[in-house]
DNA sequence: CTCGTGTCG
DNA sequence: ATACCGACACGAG
DNA sequence: TTGCCGCGT
DNA sequence: AGTCACGCGGCAA
């Protein structure tokens, strides 16, 4: 279909035709990450550097490049988001935040700059050697797919207002926005901004309130399509999954491509929703395609170490899965903004970081990612399709009006914990260390923990404990509380037949499901009656988007980050969460409806 | 004389009625400092912090405004300097220790960046207090002035070669210059500036070779005059004293300018040298305000609590004895460029720097310092005047060739030994703790240390255990080796009659400059034999000027500076060293000849 | 105590 | 090509 | 363990 | 006026 590129990926057009698809090649989308922020020069040291923050040094969470937004105007995202934020208590915890980031670099240059020529090539040597053990585990002999749905939320809002979908549209409220379509987009409006501030950035923008059991029904009928091409596919999250589609090309004598066209088709044959793919020889890189064609578009890495080492060339680091903001300042700081440099400054890496995070880094360099289901854990089977990993913590959290009473504050938590020990309960888990997590006013988190004796799981053994914790901060003004559970262990005590099966650990995924379902139903209002009316800036779906996923990587940290078994289970522990999607009872229901529909 | 000024400070013109001086006035000084370095914009967070270096963000130590050079090109300087450093080892260990100086600074912004405003209020509040305090003991009723000589050895020299006087001149050598005259210094070329990075600047730069015989004895000359003012006066350095001039001011109806400028009259008369003169009510301001006018002038901190703030108020932070480069860089990271910063920042100065380190900083900002002569500990008057504290280490170190052999650097260390043995014994000390010094060939220094079970100073003692701490570290590479005594105590081991006075105690200074003139004569051929052709790049002048001065003040370090006594012992164990300025007897007899000839 | 570092001239 | 020497203090380990 | 942070959606 | 909820992993103390 697609013709190959030089840079060893291809972009299709969509399947149904649509002109937006594939308008954007590999290449093209490299160097719409942010090179703004390069070639400006250093500071002179010895220069006063605490002037008045202006909007130009103000570091934006929001200015990253995202699908449809490399035409936005960042410098005025900037501004804009700086002006609106620049008397906050948030902007204020955000400087203290970078402030330790700052230091956490300027360490690890100060590191760097120590390195003796032969040190550094001691490392470089080692360096090699991890890559020759890297490259060897390569495998090209599979074939990826990456579904992830365009403008999620919004787009199946649109679905019931189709008016809004020439029009900038946010779903969510003043306070938070979960995701915008692509006209908003053009306008800097993205996933986890303000809304007040996307207001400012698009004053004629519609705001619509989330309503996740849409959104569940949507992602059970794109399930039912993804199980076609692979029924082992695994979930990232809500809108998007990881196939395997390498039998079923065998099987149909089909490539990639097409398999990935024909899953779009399909996708929006069933949902009236668009999605967009990505094709490589392993989940990461389908993961970073997938994002390079949005919307309604697919890309595909070619096959093939030359291919898959261009693809990764120039590709910034940001890109990828694991590399988030914090640690593309690291790097860049070390000079490297590309997956290229990171092979480049190898002797550089190994040096610097942990050997575990040097690995992963490498690894990105190499553009390898995992190429095979499941983990090396324990799996189960479930209707769903896809395994289950025992989790390991479960929480319950709320932001509301600042709170300084230690009467509300007491009350809330005695609300978090009912909510708390009725999720457990549905999980058929039961806990040994509780975990208290408190959000002053000034956004510092404060967390505090105890172990208990045994393991508990309702709300009377819960709660005082947990108020124990509580009385020991106070008194303090709060804008946030959580309860959470860890040490966890399936609950032994029984309930109906169901629970009992629970107990026993014989549940399959679709027992769960209707189980969470029945829970969900029995509860919902204790937390939330005193949430009030800030009840539409909180936008996880109840139970389900508590636990949208898990993440295929771990970060950075402290003075130096070592990230742990983050190559190893890379995309592999993020694809356990599939299962964790809990869904009620009803929206099994709709997705049969919406299956039938088409 | 000089009118009062508004700034509470005021130049007056030189007795010698030359026209340079008093040219310059207090408050054109201040801004003189630096100002190019303030108005940059920090680079935005994320950014690539690492391009290749260029020159202008490259510190160097010499754009730091010193008199004289208020004129200079500081850009051009610190492209040249950097031009002709950038591929050096030297560089690439400035460049390791600024990043370091970077980490810490980022360390300290994020410690600002987390302190809440009650804390920032509550530090405030405490250093109200310590200012309080420190206003309290503010005197004012003294009269100190700061004598120092203008361009010193290079003026020396210019008695010698008067055809030099009116080009560009350094003392010195290709590898370093100890100082420059004024001409030389409209090139940026100054003290501590490697001679073939000054011949850059100024390539018709004159050298000429150090002859420190001839600076002791101009400045014995000197404080031949300055004793007729301040019989108890504190010479700071080869070239520098201060005096209390109070009672003569008293006993002849005199104002401090005017005896300012009648010194300044007798020490031309005495040496055919300028010298300029600072007058204030405490040493350390009349220190800051002997270098406002130079070369040859005199400048007046008025003695009122109005006219010294004015003073302090701008007064850039650089200019205080005590804070170098590090200290400047910190203290602008944290937007604080003037003294008056320092006072308006208090509160988080309290809250960042320890309790003593705060203190000195809050002195600065209140124009404090030393008002009477002496210290707290013993002291023994002397024929020189001034007053004697024990030494707390005694060292002697070399540069040379690299050298890698291990029998040339054990043959080094035994030089080196016998070096401090010979001064060991002059000073009639014995040492218990002995640390070897080496710099390796990329300037990196590693000190070692070992204490002994007793006493030693004897080379034969010192040599094996010197050895040992060498061997550990072989092989490496020098380019500096260094031996070193301290926990001294008196020795008790007999030599003649003012060796045996010595063991005793009962040495006055005179006796103790002859003993260390005869000592002196018997060796300095051991050490200086290896050195060979560098001979002329080693600046210090034999005995006396490896012991030129003790520090009035400490600073900064680690986490963050305490300088524990710094505000307490300011310019007061600065003054002590004026004892340790070993004479040779050949010096005191040309001493009394310079004294004859005017 | 040991070591590295800042400061002064 | 070529980047001093000596003394002292501080603070972390 | 505890506490804090980075990361993804 | 006004900046989410959740789960997981790493690391230092
Ligand atoms: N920070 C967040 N908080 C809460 N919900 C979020 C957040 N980010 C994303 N979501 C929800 C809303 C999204 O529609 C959905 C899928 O996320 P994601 O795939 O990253 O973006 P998207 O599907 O909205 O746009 P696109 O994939 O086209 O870039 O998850
Ligand atoms: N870094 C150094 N190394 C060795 N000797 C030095 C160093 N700095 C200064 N000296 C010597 C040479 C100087 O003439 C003498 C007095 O120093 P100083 O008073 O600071 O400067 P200066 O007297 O040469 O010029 P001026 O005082 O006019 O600025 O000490
Ligand atoms: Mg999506
Ligand atoms: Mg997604
Ligand atoms: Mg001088
Ligand atoms: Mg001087």
């Amino acid at each position: 279909m697609a013709e190959e590129q030089t840079a060893g990926a291809a972009a299709a057009a969509g399947p149904t035709g649509q002109g937006c698809s594939g308008q954007h090649e590999v290449l093209q989308a490299v160097p719409a990450h942010g090179p703004h922020v390069l070639g400006t020069h250093q500071l002179p040291v010895g220069a006063a550097a605490s002037q008045q923050p202006s909007w130009q040094q103000y570091s934006s969470v929001f200015t990253a490049s995202k699908a449809g937004m490399q035409n936005v105007d960042k410098e005025k995202v900037k501004r804009v988001v700086f002006e609106m934020s620049k008397d906050s208590a948030h902007f204020k915890n955000e400087q203290r935040k970078q402030a330790q980031v700052d230091a956490r670099i300027a360490q690890l240059k100060a590191k760097a700059a120590s390195i003796s020529q032969a040190e550094l090539a001691a490392h470089q040597k080692a360096a090699d050697a991890k890559l020759a053990q890297l490259e060897a585990g390569r495998d090209l002999s599979r074939t990826w797919l990456h579904a992830d749905m365009d403008a999620f939320y919004a787009s199946v809002e649109e679905l019931d207002r189709p008016d809004l979908k020439s029009k900038p549209m946010a779903v969510g409220g003043m306070g938070m926005i979960t995701t915008a379509n692509y006209e908003a987009r053009k306008f800097g409006v993205r996933s986890a901004m303000p809304g007040f501030i996307a207001r400012k950035l698009c004053p004629q923008l519609a705001f619509v309130k989330p309503d996740f059991r849409k959104y569940e029904a949507a992602s059970v009928a794109t399930r039912g399509v993804f199980k076609v091409y692979d029924p082992h596919f695994e979930a990232g999250s809500l809108d998007e999954a990881y196939l395997d589609v390498t039998d079923y090309c065998a099987a149909h004598s089909m490539t990639g491509e097409q398999v990935a066209a024909e899953l779009r088709a399909g996708v929006e044959a069933a949902t009236r929703l668009t999605c967009s793919v990505g094709i490589a020889p392993n989940a990461t890189l389908a993961k970073v395609a997938s994002d390079l064609n949005k919307p309604n578009g697919q890309a595909l890495v070619v096959s093939s170490r030359e291919a898959v080492m261009a693809f990764v060339h120039d590709l910034p680091i940001r890109k990828v899965p694991g590399i988030g903001k914090v640690s593309e300042q690291t790097l860049n700081a070390l000079g490297i903004t590309t997956c290229g440099q990171l092979l480049q400054q190898r002797g550089l890496i190994a040096a610097l970081f942990s050997s575990i995070s040097a690995r992963f880094f490498l690894g990105a360099g190499l553009g390898l990612g995992h190429t095979q289901h499941g983990g090396d854990r324990g799996d189960e089977g479930g209707a769903g399709g896809g395994s289950v990993v025992a989790r390991k913590g479960i929480s319950c959290e709320r932001t509301f009006a600042n709170m300084s009473s230690s009467a509300d504050m007491e009350k809330m938590a005695d609300n978090l914990v009912q909510h708390l020990a009725a999720d457990m309960e549905s999980e058929g888990i039961e806990s040994k260390t509780l975990t208290l997590k408190l959000k002053t006013t000034d956004f510092a988190v404060r967390t505090r923990a105890v172990t208990l004796a045994g393991h508990v799981h309702t709300a009377q053994q819960m709660l005082p404990p947990i108020l124990k914790l509580l009385r020991a901060e106070l008194p303090c003004e709060i804008r946030l509380m959580g309860v959470r559970g860890s040490a966890l262990r399936r609950l032994t005590s029984a309930g109906d037949a169901l629970d009992a099966a629970a107990a026993g650990g014989r549940l399959n995924a679709l027992q769960r499901m209707i189980l969470q379902g029945r829970k969900q139903q029995q509860r919902g209002e204790a937390v939330e009656q005193q949430q009030g009316e800030q009840q539409d800036e909180q936008h996880c779906s109840m139970v389900i988007s508590y636990r949208q996923l898990a993440q295929d990587l771990a970060i950075m940290r402290g003075s130096m980050p070592s990230m742990k078994q983050r190559l190893l289970r890379c995309h592999m522990t993020c694809l356990m969460m599939k299962t964790r999607q809990v869904l009620s009872a009803a929206a099994m229901v709709r997705l049969a409806q919406m299956a039938r529909a088409h």
